[in-house]
DNA sequence: GGTTTTTCTGGGGGAAACCCTAGAGGACGC
DNA sequence: GCGTCCTCTAGGGTTTCCCCCAGAAAAACC
């Protein structure tokens, strides 16, 4: 049996290996890379029972990382590690666990025993979720609230900055077609508009990056990894 | 000589004790506490000779704990801890340290020796700043780049997603003021308008606040705090 | 196959956001 | 005192965003 951890912070692996020596049954290998494509290339060599991934991490992120692991390995344990309950990650997640697969998500603000739990609950072939973002994985299953593929990329775009009609160039999309998702994202993040409330309090827009934010429905780092696809496609030929 | 250590998250003060325990010279007594209001109760009782305080912490911030305390204690050494890079911080800082005092400013992320080193710094009178965040310095004190504090507060707003009539209420100003300081919000972001570039590519409020996201401008949790005194106001009385 | 949901399309209208220019008052440093 | 910078104010114009309506194409469901 072994176990890799992947984290970026030596502060945190330290902490986790420590945890993991002292609480775990037998005297388990455990190994340490720092990034998401040493955690790829180890896994594929060593074979563990249980991956530790942290979401953010230089070169590879966590979920792709664990994306590519579960391709090659399908039945090893996966837990993700993240700092936050971020609905964006949640999201991908789903997508990529096979459906009798067990896997972990743990925030890092995690008692010790949690962590422990959730390495026990994994390795026995059990999933283990933390508390806190329970609800967030409801929201991200209910119809109604839930965003569609076609209004998260208009909200993406409109968090970069852009204009309608930019936005409609780069997605090759007509204007209409860029508000028309606009208007259904507004809705489904119940942002009053004209003709609601007493007088308009809000730029919906603007406010619908807000309360994404907030939701962790987007965040730094997936927004500049977005920002990348979007302007190089553009750089090249333009009038 | 004491000192005192100021986070929420159990981990993290349980390093920096461990650290400063084998690295000081002498065994000094170390005081944990919480939160920020602990803080500063805290270094009212103990008379601290250093207190390390985290940024994000419950209650009180680490920014508004460290002014407190260097009013009663302006002899105090002050340590702050931050995850990020954030220029709001940075900007609020330059305002409560005295110009004689001796404080430090390391990110989490910080090695184990440059937090030996700053603390040892900060004890002896000097201070010691995080070389990443030096640039951050730099941009906060050039007029060019700097935000007054005019431009600050409408930007909050724009992030916060209200409209122009909405923020004017609130700040009890014209329209017109409000579009006025926004103007030279957006030319110190360097956001170009309708006129520059060949066409048309950015919603320029939402790019003001993607800008100011990246560069730690504005910040969720200081978001929030503005949120609740933009509110209160006026949900009392409304017609 | 048919039915639902999603997505894109169109026209036409109103309100908000942004552009330009320009002047007046206040705060600051010197 | 002077100049400089910041800020608010104003009028008048253009563009973008958001609204209503509705219908057609595409995809997903049973």
């Amino acid at each position: 049996m072994t176990v890799l951890i992947a984290d970026d912070e030596e502060r945190d692996r330290l902490w986790l290996k420590d945890l993991l020596t002292k609480n775990l049954p037998e005297h388990v290998p455990i190994q340490e890379v720092c990034d998401g494509q040493q955690a790829v290339d180890t896994a594929g060599r060593l074979k563990p029972d249980l991956v530790f991934l942290d979401i953010k991490m230089p070169h590879l992120s966590g979920i792709k990382a664990a994306e590519q692991i579960l391709q090659k390995l399908p039945g090893t344990g996966v837990i993700i590690l993240s700092n936050f309950s971020d609905e964006v990650y949640v999201r991908n997640l789903w997508k990529i666990v096979p459906a009798d697969g067990a896997f972990g998500y743990v925030l890092k603000n995690a008692s010790n025993e949690q962590v422990v739990e959730a390495a026990r609950a994994v390795l026995s072939g059990d999933c283990w979720i933390h508390p806190g973002i329970a609800r967030v994985i409801q929201r991200t299953q209910n119809r109604a609230t839930s965003l569609t593929s076609a209004e998260y990329e208009a909200l993406i775009c409109i968090a970069l900055g852009l204009t309608d009609s930019s936005i409609a160039r780069r997605l090759y999309l007509t204007e209409k077609a860029v508000q028309s998702r606009l208007k259904s994202l507004y809705s489904k993040l119940a942002i009053p508009g004209r003709g609601e409330g007493q007088d308009t309090e809000f730029n919906q827009r603007c406010r619908a990056v807000f309360l994404s934010y907030r939701r962790g429905l987007i965040n730094q780092s997936e927004l500049e990894e977005w920002e990348g696809k979007l302007f190089e496609t553009k750089t090249g030929g333009e009038k």
